[in-house]
DNA sequence: ATGAAAGTGGGTAATTGTGGGGAAAAGTAA
DNA sequence: TTACTTTTCCCCACAATTACCCACTTTCAT
């Protein structure tokens, strides 16, 4: 179960360390993808074959849900960690995410998913401030 | 089941003690996370469980519930106790709630909410004056 | 009055974040 | 192929932070 918000910055060699606590979830195999939003995700192994399932059981005719697997699956690399826990991200990956030299990595309990510090910080603020709109949501659920 | 209304401080490395009693509800495990009105919520593992089932529920492919999911996640941390009953608040965390140097820990039942000293005594303070009102909501919920 | 428990502060060892060096691999040109 | 350059990747090292443990003081109950 990955929760949290954690920042860390990418090196010159492109490397990026993932948080302790994510990395023992992780470290029996790791897929990063193309994400929503323009983040990264990170799947534990098992997580991402479960949802690749899914994703080819998608009805082929319609082009948006073809674009989206496309998007998912094209964008695919697996992930190692180096003794440090660090993961190497590729190049393409980092120009689709905008990362750049600061990046946050956020647990979202099945996955992870990898900010550019100027993104994520801007898209909390945004969603905060709708906090109008949270409450409506948290009452929903019955919080 | 968590009641009452506890006063503590926070030290410089950002520790603070929860009442023994609710000590005792979370030992096998709790959840700090961003509430409502810039306080903090703190689970117990089984009732976090179950909103978290919840949020993972919601729709992937909608921009407001995804933006809801991530907020509540991403501000989500599992919580250890010290040998003396204390947890450890995350920066960022504090930084939301405005938390310093005192703060009241306060029980709700099923959870345990974390205010900052000044936001906590003139939400009371609000919240006394207007009785008459908090009366009526009451009648409206049949109490 | 005395013992136990709770609140608060601090010290030390372990872990983590981050930079860099060097070996192995891959590529290139004679 | 061979010699040389470039790139990738693995491992080491250091500083800073964190976690863990101990100790003192105060409060409360018997």
């Amino acid at each position: 179960m990955f929760l949290g918000e954690y920042f860390y910055s990418i090196d010159e060699k492109g490397r990026m360390a993932l948080p302790p606590k994510f990395r023992v979830n992780l470290k029996s195999g790791a897929i990063i993808t193309r994400g929503l939003d323009e983040c990264l995700f990170v799947f534990g192994l098992k997580e991402w074959e479960k949802l690749a399932k899914k994703l080819i059981a998608l009805p082929l005719a319609q082009a948006n849900s073809r674009a989206f697997v496309r998007l998912m699956l094209a964008g695919a690399m697996d992930v190692k960690f180096d003794l440090q826990g660090r993961i190497l991200i590729p190049d393409f990956l980092k120009k689709y995410s905008s990362l750049a030299k600061d990046a946050y990595a956020i647990g979202l309990y099945n996955r992870v998913e990898i900010w550019s510090k100027e993104k994520w910080e801007s898209y909390k603020l945004k969603t905060e401030k709708s906090s109008g709109e949270v409450a409506e949501k948290m009452r929903e659920l019955g919080i």
